[in-house]
DNA sequence: GAGTGGTCTAGACCACGAT
DNA sequence: TCGTGGTCTAGACCACTCG
């Protein structure tokens, strides 16, 4: 869940969720079809256009496919992750059923890096909080995360227990409202100190996720650069015919 | 554009494909407001409902952010990609203003790898037809593609001048209709092999995308592993909260 | 308070897949 | 032919943002 607080969710949301569940508990299997939009939305007393809303949300996921004359059939093999799970590591890993854990090596108040400093767009020598820490999954290295945030919502977080987990769960708590966050993704090649720290050899392959997030008005709020072990971790994306592409491929620039 | 044929697109499909070029030209530029949906929909004579469709695309793909009381606001510096751009490499490339080109270094008719029958879903010892090509950008390699196609489906593309471009251009021509996607993102080192015909030394870093192609019927029909110099190529996407997270982290299986 | 997007309804027509 | 999802409309209420 997100620190989301008030309101209950729209009812879209809750049949997604209904719905989901439905799935995961096997009641609805793998393979086979869903009831009929029709009968759903009888069923739960919404109209047809909720029902359809809630079904967009899980087709974009391909927890479900298949259309136009035929009723929507659960994919096979499905996972899905909120953003929120996908925002926090220590969250995903619990999804998982993995043990997350971390060691912080670093938290400063310094002049923003060149990265950093054009991601959040800045003007050249503004201070940042950056923040360095290895990643362990199960007790193992797995991930190095270098952020950089904001120093409004940096000061925060030298209130934060940083072995406690998850720092946007706690920016949450403390009234940061994140929106959304832009990804890309490469490969390179492991320097010394990545080697060091992650305990693999100079110039191994990692997958490298940089990413920059904003609140709710668009403003750049973090920026980061996690490198990824690729024998523990990796990335999937849905992708169908129609829709436009999530998923960007670019020339880096 | 796909090769889909006959029916006009859709009315929400048409608005926002509008919407994309008045953007494109500058017409709307990034960092302002669009038109609130009433007066787009009175302008472009179709309900709201209609508006909103076309407007749920754009944001999807981060060309628009902002919302709930504020008017919808284009991003700066967005791109985007439809469905057939982001498949086709060479769709991809000429959308980007590069050149594309390619080596077809073996077309064969074999047994499916361990990697392809798994994910075409084949039973042990099925035939495919794999095809291998270095990809190149303005005549430099760029990327390595492994690709194994279902044998009904791999046996068209023996009628293909595989010089001339990409494979699912002249699939779609054929009748092969494709719907979805699955990808898979990591790094790898390249294999002496691989650094041969890159012309990079072993062991640097690649980005890899494993794929899964469905067709319309949700049966599997192509299995690829493409190997890109990071250098040249990554990938980027949008993630908004609220809306499950597109892009899924994992830990290999 | 006015304007805006987020949500929801009820009903309609069509193209498609299955039979 | 019949049921299905894809599309589209017209209208409604709410929560939010902004001046």
């Amino acid at each position: 869940m997100t620190s989301e607080t008030g309101a209950p969710p729209p009812l879209h949301r809750q049949l997604e969720a209904e719905i989901r569940a439905r799935i995961a508990s096997g009641r609805w299997r793998p393979g086979t079809s869903l009831p009929s939009e029709a009968s759903l939305s009888t069923e739960f007393g919404v109209s047809r256009g909720t029902v359809r809303q809630a079904l967009t949300g899980l087709r974009d996921e391909g927890l479900l496919f298949g259309g136009r004359g035929r009723r929507p059939i659960v994919r096979s093999g499905a996972k899905s992750q909120p953003f929120s799970t996908f925002l926090s590591f220590t969250e995903w890993a619990r999804s998982q059923g993995l043990n997350p854990g971390q060691r912080t090596l670093e938290v400063a108040r310094r002049e923003a890096g060149a990265e950093a400093c054009c991601a959040l767009g800045l003007s050249d020598g503004t201070q940042v909080v950056d923040i360095l820490r290895l990643r362990l999954l199960d007790g193992e290295p797995a991930m190095l995360e270098r952020s950089s945030f904001v120093l409004d919502v940096g000061r925060l977080i030298f209130d934060f227990d940083a072995e406690s987990g998850s720092i946007f769960e706690f920016l949450g708590r403390r009234g940061v409202a994140l929106d959304r966050a832009h990804h890309t993704i490469d490969a390179v090649a492991a320097s010394t100190a990545d080697a060091q720290l992650l305990g693999i050899q100079g110039g191994s392959p990692l997958l490298r996720e940089r990413r920059t997030t904003y609140d709710t008005s668009g403003r750049p709020v973090e920026y980061s650069d996690d490198r990824y072990l690729p024998t523990l971790t990796n990335f999937s994306i849905e992708n169908r015919v129609g829709r436009a592409a999530p998923l960007v491929r670019h020339r880096p620039s």
